[in-house]
DNA sequence: TCTGGGGTCCTAGGACCC
DNA sequence: TCTGGGGTCCTAGGACCC
């Protein structure tokens, strides 16, 4: 079995524990750069505000009904996700943490009848102990745990065909064949976890409208028709288990920072400056999760919207000489990819750095993971027995050292190169050390300062950083 | 004037190999 | 005359999630 915790409207919850008085009033939070709405309270819903609507068409409703607009807070964001989760965490043996505002929980070698009564627990006491309303869904699979969920969260805000009785806690296991059915037909196919907007046009075409309808088909047809992922979502809606709990999660194979820019620009130094920043914040994350990168893509492109332009945009992919998470060397390949795919006049509004083909690197701080590292190892194994020239070196390694014989250094220079990157990883150590203390941006690259900052995002309405940042605390007067 | 950001997985097709 | 069969790897594109 396994649950489903979910904090209701999360951001704008978020923003209503420390603005109490944002309660009962719609309230919209936008995304980086003011752009557009990503989240909505239920009164914000009502008003008709779709998620994504771009801000400038449903500004005037400030005026009009009462809407409250946040620009986004990520760093509140994120504390308050910790502490949902610590406490969340504590209904079940195994946890997944699956987003910032939701996570599942393994419920396996729990006596069964008590795992409503724990659900209702851990609602209450996440809703007492940080302030965030929540909803919690149970269920035999993950899928219908996260349908469990939606019953949870639509009966809760009196949506028409949801029984009142399964608000905020609904355990799917115990419900009778007349009442899943019942919803099964009442549900369309469209809230089911996996199947999006494509999928769920094409099956609306089929006349499969409700997610009875869809349990209908044959889960070959479902392959056939479809795909073998729409096929476990098929066979977890008929209550068999296809996707596991994910407790401890693998690297990323892919890290990525991309901004659009608060004004367009056509200068090269404003996008040195901000390409700087974004790799920076890239590595950050490359560091924090312990891998390296031994490829940077940078993009770059004029707005999609602009109507009087054809759209612009641009990618190159750098190959690094070698992986590395070291902040310096990753910025100076972003920087070359830039300076290839930069082209004068056009009107940049978005940009971003990736990083690709990562490979994990050790706990204890070795940057030996990489083939190019083992070969060097085996180079110096060879001079050690007095082999002094890479002629000598490729006869005992044989064929499969073409590449390496192009590579090979002499020991000093080998010796000279550990010693720099011993000196890089301090550094980046010390680079860490200072962020985590002090903030980004606190020490910076040079490149960064350069330009202008009109790329810079614009956050009008940012909320302080309550939970962590001492100036931003509240202060209570009595 | 003004439209977010960051991920994952699967599939098809081409290159290449034996 | 005739044009196998099976495999891997890579990439681009499409779908999904929050």
């Amino acid at each position: 079995m396994f649950a489903l915790v979910d904090g209701n409207n999360f951001y704008c919850s978020c923003e209503r524990v420390f603005q109490p008085y944002l309660q009962n009033r719609p309230l919209i939070v936008l995304s980086n750069n003011d752009g557009c709405a990503i989240a909505r309270s239920d009164e914000a819903k009502a008003l008709g505000i779709r998620m994504g609507a771009p801000y400038f068409q449903i500004k005037h409703l400030e005026k009009t009904a009462n809407l409250a607009t946040r620009s986004a807070n990520f760093t509140l964001y994120g504390d308050m996700s910790n502490r949902m989760m610590g406490v969340a965490a504590q209904m079940g043996p195994e946890q997944e943490i699956y987003s910032i505002d939701e996570c599942f929980i393994g419920l396996h070698g729990l006596p069964t009848n008590s795992l409503t009564e724990r659900a209702w627990h851990t609602h209450r006491q996440i809703a007492q102990w940080t302030g965030i309303p929540n909803c919690i869904g149970i269920g035999p699979t993950k899928t219908l745990a996260k349908l469990a969920n939606h019953i949870a969260k639509s009966a809760d805000r009196q949506i028409k065909p949801y029984p009142a009785i399964l608000a905020k806690v609904c355990n799917f296991a115990e419900l009778n064949d007349r009442q899943t059915s019942y919803l099964f037909q009442k549900i369309a196919v469209s809230e089911v976890w996996g199947i999006g907007r494509r999928i769920a046009r094409q099956l609306q075409a089929e006349g499969i409208l409700s997610i009875w309808d869809f349990m209908q088909l044959s889960a070959a047809t479902v392959r056939q028709r479809w795909s073998v992922v729409l096929e476990s979502t098929w066979r977890e809606l008929h209550g068999t288990p296809c996707r596991q709990l994910e407790a401890n999660p693998e690297p990323r194979q892919q890290i990525a920072y991309t901004r659009s820019f608060g004004h367009p620009t056509t200068a090269l130094p404003d996008l040195e400056s901000a390409i700087t920043t974004f790799a920076t914040r890239a590595a950050d994350k490359l560091r924090k999760q312990h891998s390296q990168a031994s490829q940077v893509l940078v993009f770059a492109k004029s707005s999609p919207f602009a109507t009087n332009t054809a759209p612009h945009s641009r990618t190159v992919v750098q190959g690094l000489s070698e992986p590395s998470n070291n902040t310096v060397a990753l910025v100076a390949a972003a920087l070359a990819a830039l300076r290839k795919l930069y082209q004068p006049g056009i009107r940049y509004s978005k940009a971003g750095v990736m990083l690709l083909d990562l490979c994990n690197v050790p706990p204890w701080g070795q940057a030996g993971k990489s083939q190019r590292a083992l070969d060097e190892q085996a180079g110096g194994d060879a001079l050690d027995l007095g082999l002094l020239n890479s002629h000598d070196a490729a006869l005992v390694h044989g064929a499969e050292t073409e590449q390496l014989s192009l590579d090979f250094s002499p020991l000093a220079a080998q010796q000279a190169h550990s010693q720099q990157q011993a000196k890089a990883q301090r550094l980046m150590t010390a680079l860490d050390a200072i962020t985590h203390r002090f903030g980004h941006d606190t020490v910076v690259l040079a490149s960064q300062l350069d330009g202008k900052r009109g790329w810079q995002m614009r956050q009008e309405q940012r909320s302080p950083h309550y939970t962590t940042c001492l100036g931003d605390v509240p202060v209570v007067r009595v």
